[in-house]
DNA sequence: TAGTAAATTTTCCGCGCGTAAAATTAATAT
DNA sequence: ATATTAATTTTACGCGCGGAAAATTTACTA
């Protein structure tokens, strides 16, 4: 490319020898233009690489192409995974993604809210916190902007929800449980957000369906760090021998992984293998649950699934604006994902 | 606040009894206005909540309060703690930060930076992909836009680099591995930073220093698959019998997870008591090495030092501007972290 | 070749705010 | 009370672009 610096896109209209709002025509849709005039201005984009003013653009659009990302702790690579698609999706379709992460805490959330609508987004998916969430700004939030939620659901909020179906996959995992050995208790931590309480649900149903007696173990934990709180709740279920079955499904893969590592600190061979005296399962297939020794038992979620359903549906708001009949809720199926640790 | 919206910064100055250009300086500076003014201006912000217009802000400031923080793979969660730790600071320091993951594809970091110069920010902290990285954009880039490189090093490019002396670090984990046991080979996969390089070289110098013949096993994979990467080419080097020592080193944490993995399903025991025949170490202290069974022996990062290190070099050449002279660099130590692995 | 539709150019306005300079007002010192 | 200084207001301009309307050119059809 030429040295010269191009300054706006009067200058590189000059450049390339066309006008000044054909070229803004152009960038806004390449295809509303002549070939021949494309051609042009694309050649001149070779020599002087311009791109027009992130601020100036956006500030003059009637709607932005921004769209806005919020996942609840995107150090959970579940959900670096969900933005990380989700994000590649929105790209696709032409508009300009904008990842955040709540880091765990709501002040957080309202915060990235804020700046968020401060940016005009067309749209918003937002995977809430859940239950930590802020009813009445998330609402407010969603009067003003077509949003998405996505994965943890908030009652009658947003303009639609896709998430999973707990009451599909967890009826999976508790048979096939119950097909293989002894019938799962449940291992869970104080909810975060709604899809741990389904689980639950979902468990004591399914158990009572096959005739089974559910026993739930909560344990104690607050904040994000699930992992710490399966294995210090582990520690202390092991110790005082709370636990009513051989069988442990936990409410999610990062309380599963905790519990495993309190198991084996006190010696206890996980595993579906004749010298293992007990069997773990979990639910969403963490990436690193491959991993974990043993591999763990899950069930897995459709992120291909998740997302290109979450965006589509988003798009259909921006281009039709959001229908003013009943939220249109998607749920996907999981599917069960059979290793060596259940 | 009232019902009535606020359409600009004339509305709100009008509605606050303050002319706008005062309302200008108080957001810039609500320090900058009298008292009395301030309280007026403050009152008014309760009533109706006014914020100015994002976009007409960043195209008339001179220089924008943006800062771009771009991560080689948000979903390492060492990477995600990272950039949270720094985004925290930035905020802190009155600025802010927009997060980019390049997801570990160069093309990614490419368009990511040709994003970030289109928001013309105040200054970018960017971890590259390294090795993998276009050191000509790259470094055009850094020509335009204060950068300050973090955790890896592009030789000569930014304004400053922050991160981990690995010739303090790992040398300290050669130590202690030979001190306890049989002294380690490394395990490596081809190296996607300058990061690998240095490991592999650290530890063969004081392997050498300690008077023992180092040994590098090297595993085919790309991408940063790393667990993967470090179970499968573990699987293959367990069954060929290529291990030369029974404690393994890994150039870090992640290969070392799947390391563990394979181990496991080969039956073999990993950990210092006396049934185990592996001792297995890794490198960074990644968030789940405690979880890990058993848990990992590492060497720990000093996340804050390094996040608060690196945003403060940046402050100071948003400041002052970016010295010509040579480019400054922050190596940070690394601590021996003692579990049950190694 | 005239006729028509599509694409393009011209012209012009406005978005919401930063910012500079000059005029005014308020606070503080003498 | 007057001079001095600081804070504020007024006035005015510009940033870089989107978008509408009218004028013009171009491409295509018959």
């Amino acid at each position: 490319m030429s040295g010269q610096k191009i300054r706006n896109m009067e200058e590189f209209a000059a450049k390339s020898g066309v006008s000044r709002p054909t070229v803004s025509k152009y960038f806004n849709d390449p295809t509303s233009v002549r070939k021949s005039t494309r051609e042009r201005i694309e050649e001149a984009l070779e020599r002087y690489n311009f791109r027009p003013n992130l601020y100036a653009v956006n500030q003059n659009r009637r709607l932005t192409k921004n769209i806005g990302i919020v996942v609840p702790y995107v150090a959970d690579p579940f959900f670096a995974e969900i933005a990380r698609t989700i994000e590649r999706r929105c790209i696709d379709a032409g508009f300009s993604p904008s990842t955040f992460s709540s880091h765990g805490s709501v002040e957080h959330e309202i915060e990235i809210l804020e700046t968020l609508r401060s940016m005009r987004p067309a749209g918003v998916l937002l995977a809430p916190l859940g239950r930590a969430s802020d009813r009445k700004k998330v609402e407010a939030f969603c009067d003003d902007v077509p949003t998405v939620l996505v994965d943890s659901n908030i009652e009658g909020l947003g303009a639609a929800f896709i998430g999973l179906d707990n009451f599909q996959s967890v009826p999976l995992m508790v048979e096939y449980l119950c097909r293989t050995g002894e019938p799962p208790c449940f291992f869970e931590m104080p909810p975060v957000n709604p899809n741990a309480n389904k689980r639950r649900s979902a468990y004591i149903q399914s158990m009572e369906r096959l005739g089974h007696t559910p026993h739930v173990i909560r344990v104690e934990g607050q904040g994000w760090d699930f992992e710490d709180i399966g294995y210090s709740g582990g520690l202390r279920v092991l110790d005082n021998g709370e636990l009513s079955s051989r069988t442990v499904l936990c409410s999610n893969d990062r309380l599963a992984i905790g519990f495993m590592a309190a198991a084996y600190e006190r010696g206890i061979r996980v595993g579906i293998t004749d010298e293992c005296t007990l069997r773990i399962a979990g639910h969403d297939d963490h990436p690193f649950s491959r991993f974990t020794c043993p591999s763990l038992t899950t069930i897995s979620q459709d992120y291909d699934a998740i997302s290109t359903g979450s965006v589509e549906t988003l798009m259909n708001f921006i281009e039709d604006g959001v229908p003013s009949g009943p939220r249109s809720d998607t749920l996907f199926d999981g599917h069960l994902v059979m290793r060596s640790s259940a």
